[in-house]
DNA sequence: GCCGGATGTTAGGCACGTCTAATTCATCCG
DNA sequence: CGGATGAATTAGACGTGCCTAACATCCGGC
């Protein structure tokens, strides 16, 4: 009578790529062999093995590309909650700036323990979005990862207010912590300068001006009520 | 031109040996193939071949049992000291009972990036021993992990000062922290009950029986004055 | 002096996670 | 249509860290 699921699952590698589908998904990129290896930094071959293994252990299917199976997603789901837990105690409790957060928190993740991860949970009320205003996954229940729009291509005029910044991108992050872009901020957007020029925005009336490779990375609404 | 050092060393595993070999030591017992296994739980072959990288990679030496070099002893007071960093962090911040910041501890101190390292120990005023009273090895300098006394042995009638109590039996570090045996309180020590039995103490007036595994896992010193 | 137990090593094997090189396959373009 | 291009897989290998089984060695007691 041998084990059902092939040998030890979720291993810190296992979390990463469960992790990493999740968040292709959500973002609606294609999750392709070739993504995930681009992402992970791994050759396309061992995203192939890796697919193999998680395939047979039902974490993913495999038909136009890969997606999560309920269990694979409900794994998925715990790693991303674990790490906006991290990124969220390491701002609040230790004044870590938020461009610092998520590489440590990528290290930190596959070592928190269930209890561990409730404690940090109550000590910090509960949280339910983490510095970059990431949705936390509850420990049980639905979750809604939805990225609003983003700042780029919202017209002339519009008053955006700002709900996530990506963390892909360490450098632009703390440039945009520093000029004051963050969640909850209200942008008033004014011209996009033709040909791959700046977004000129007023923050709290000041005039600032984002590159492409910002507004690219912040997301949110459009509000009522004019400048 | 090939590398030196045989691949690449600083594994969480190699941490872990390096980490016990340095505690037995300390402890005073003898750091051998099977005490390795022992305390690690592993096989005894597991060992000989860890001892063997190890040896290759200039961190321990083989003679007489195994001793580590000073690049050794260097890397393994790295490991103490996050370990001992986290364990108070833990007890201090999240406010995690004493006998549990062990066994999370265990599970950190291998993600825990100089960064985190230098944050913590800031946030906590540098502090230079655990919950459990082991000193904290400094960042740089010289470290002193010396045990005192046990309060077995010591005779009746002595006042004896908790310095450090171990965090090896995590039941015994629960019912000493209830019974309010932690570094700094000072012991009257009373009779020694023949043939096993309880070492009778007094903690703050109040008269207390503690066990033969009890006393052996609380150190300190005998200090000056009557009961 | 020899036998038995403890201690330690060698031999062989395996899961994991990665790599490079070669292959297959589809697609797109000229 | 046919070749280049890119995506994905297969094949083979390697380091890490663990295991069991077998062998070696040493030491104490009878």
């Amino acid at each position: 009578m041998p084990n059902i699921r092939l040998v030890g699952t979720m291993t810190p590698a296992v979390e990463d790529y469960l992790k990493t589908i999740f968040l292709l998904s959500t973002r609606g990129e294609a999750v392709t062999t070739s993504a995930l290896a681009r992402e992970l930094h791994v050759s396309s071959p061992s995203v192939s093995a890796m697919m193999k293994r998680l395939s047979d252990g039902r974490l993913v299917e495999r038909e136009t590309g890969v997606h999560l199976t309920a269990q694979g997603e409900r794994e998925a789901l715990r790693v991303v909650r674990r790490h906006r837990l991290l990124e969220t105690f390491l701002a609040r409790v230790l004044g870590m700036p938020w461009d610092e957060v998520h590489v440590e928190a990528e290290l930190l993740e596959h070592a928190l323990s269930e209890r561990l991860e409730a404690r940090i949970d109550a000590a910090l009320g509960h949280p339910t979005r983490d510095p970059h205003g990431d949705p936390i996954p509850p420990a049980a229940g639905a979750h809604d990862e939805s990225w609003g729009r983003s700042l780029a291509g919202t017209p002339a005029g519009s008053r955006f207010r700002v709900e996530r910044v990506s963390d892909r991108d360490s450098d632009a992050l703390r440039y945009l912590g520093e000029k004051g872009v963050r969640p909850g901020v209200v942008l008033e957007v004014g011209e996009q300068e033709p040909y791959g020029g700046s977004c000129r925005v007023l923050l709290g009336g000041e005039p600032l001006a984002l590159g492409q490779v910002l507004t690219h990375l912040v997301f949110g609404t459009v509000v009522e009520g004019d400048a």
